[in-house]
DNA sequence: ATTATCTATAGATCTATAGATAATGC
DNA sequence: ATTATCTATAGATCTATAGATAATGC
């Protein structure tokens, strides 16, 4: 049960990884301070000995889950491609990029319904990020468009479905997993397959 | 505060509007009976009274509201149509059924990940009640495909797509809400226009 | 000395039940 | 008499803090 038997490694660490298993999998309302010292190997007062509050401990851990999961973004990889070869680049990078935090998605969900506001500074920050990659596609489909090779789209609507196909098979894991639960395929094999497909849906959809 | 002040209203249905309120905007967990009664209009003992455990009560509410959602699917309605317009009905239907209840999505994903298997009866019962939709959009499929209409799809795939369209904004909605606060255009608006939107997008992806 | 860790506990929930009282149906 | 509603409370959390003890760095 205890992530770390190891005593000569910092607890303060130890305890941040057990936060951030348990917060990924329930949210903050579903975890206490008690399970998070029973996994981590401490008792329940050390938490607040490091962090305070357990809103502290859960906003640090949220913070940088979720800078690490847009530094992911690399806008650069894909600039001098292609129309087509870009998208299926984005739908599958993105793709791989939730397949790190499958939980995160749903957790971002949640804990912005439960507080919005909350994380305001978060949102602002992530607009600002994906706004180049918005404003770059843009241009990419308004230049595809003129020279007749895609259909006339709204790049909002486009980008929207992109991101509903995406986020959604995480989103709806549980479901998926005890609806399938005897098909054979397994859930990653299924995400692999999900990013082909996806990647076909969207280009048969645009493409003239 | 209180749902009804009429008093000679029976107090159990008062009762299970207050909860259903509560639990579909706030999910089982952190809904507290305290906050049910307040709501209701009566002290907390009497929640026990007439349902005994905040668990029945929930579960009477959920299945309730999980049979209202699926009988609002009529496979009739849409027999005798093409396929073109009969994509194009269902999409839309869907997409209306979910916004009677547009939190209803995330309730049910969120109780699957909290407890899985408490619903296995309920998921069971909707394999069921779309099985036949199933077999009928694939077998419409096959036509299209012999008669050259449409491209060669994978059944499963099509309509995991479609899903994760219709579904994905109810799930995302605090994010959009947040995010598009000062667009100018209506979450209701966005929704009715993402119902062309995705047929759109699909009708696109599959027509030859 | 300072920092890390523990024990103990206050105060705030929350669910469920026991038992008293009020309202209703014969 | 029966059913509906209330008050009071037990017992189980949970977060956060105070204060004691153990470990570490000079």
């Amino acid at each position: 049960m205890s992530i770390n038997e190891d005593v000569s490694v910092n607890m303060e660490v130890t305890i941040l990884k057990a936060a951030e298993e348990l917060f990924l999998a329930k949210g903050f309302d579903l975890t206490s301070t008690t399970q998070i010292a029973k996994k981590a190997g401490c008792n329940q007062a050390l938490i607040h000995y490091y962090f305070r509050t357990k809103e502290n401990l859960f906003v640090k851990i949220f913070e940088s889950k979720f800078i690490e999961f847009f530094s992911m973004v690399r806008p650069e990889r894909i600039h001098g491609l292609e129309l087509h070869d870009k998208l299926r680049e984005i739908i599958s990078a993105h793709i791989t990029m939730i397949s790190k935090y499958p939980s995160l998605p749903m957790l971002v969900i949640n804990e912005i319904t439960i507080n919005p506001g909350r994380f305001r500074k978060i949102i602002d920050n992530v607009r600002i990020m994906i706004a180049p990659l918005i404003m770059e596609i843009t241009s990419d489909l308004n230049r595809a468009e003129n020279s007749g090779s895609i259909r006339r789209v709204d790049p909002f609507h486009l980008l929207f479905n992109i991101v509903s196909l995406n986020v959604f098979m995480f989103i709806a894991r549980p479901i998926y997993i005890q609806v399938m639960e005897n098909s054979g395929i397994s859930y990653g094999e299924f995400v692999e397959e999900r990013k082909e497909q996806i990647f076909d849906f969207v280009w048969n959809s645009i493409k003239k």
